[in-house]
DNA sequence: TGAAAGTGCTTTGTTTTTCAAAGTTAAATA
DNA sequence: TATTTAACTTTGAAAAACAAAGCACTTTCA
């Protein structure tokens, strides 16, 4: 047998990060204002996670405006799709023995 | 729209403690050298996520023999079964929105 | 019989991760 | 002009994860 955590990506252990790319992968993009309220966090610690995020290149970042006022907002690449998709690939396998 | 990771279990944040759950919700029982062997795990790390998971009563433990060496094995109790099932439907619930 | 090895921990200490709070820059609004 | 908002960064503290070593007890092996 085989162990059954070995292809969970350590990036997606973060309840927070594991919030973020779902939200992500069904909008196609979205303001770190919206994602702030949304999983109820602080400033920091959400851009933290972002931070990690980007780092991976799994979301890419987009600074713009809703008229003159900066916008910042958030998609995710094609490589964090993957990603993504590996890691709850990895959950259903573990749990599908269910 | 509501934060999607509020439903999340803080105890299955860990790859560990999931691995042990998934283990368990299928096995009756399992030993504590199958499940460090299963999961790649130093004794004392993978004691300490067990301990974790016996505090919250999720899982029971069993001080047996296997003819006359010592062999302790470890199983879900319902309150442990349940609260898995619901982080899985949280987690569902995140993700069926693809 | 004595040494080595196995089981299942606990303890200790380090590293990593998480997070809140405060500070920051720049623009917008009152 | 003063306050507010957006989106951070920095700092520091608390929590979590983890490896390594120690330990008590037993069994197996030379």
């Amino acid at each position: 047998m085989k162990n059954p955590i070995a292809d969970l990506n350590k990036i997606f252990d973060s309840r927070i990060r594991l919030g973020v790319m779902s939200m992500l992968v069904v909008n196609d993009e979205i303001s770190f204002n919206d994602l702030k309220q949304m999983l109820e966090l602080t400033d920091g610690n959400l851009a933290s996670h972002l931070n990690t995020l980007e780092q991976a290149e799994f979301i890419k970042v987009y600074k713009g405006f809703i008229g003159r006022k900066t916008n910042t907002t958030y998609s995710i690449t094609p490589l964090g799709k993957q990603a993504f998709k590996a890691h709850l690939d990895a959950l259903e396998k573990m749990i599908n023995k269910l």
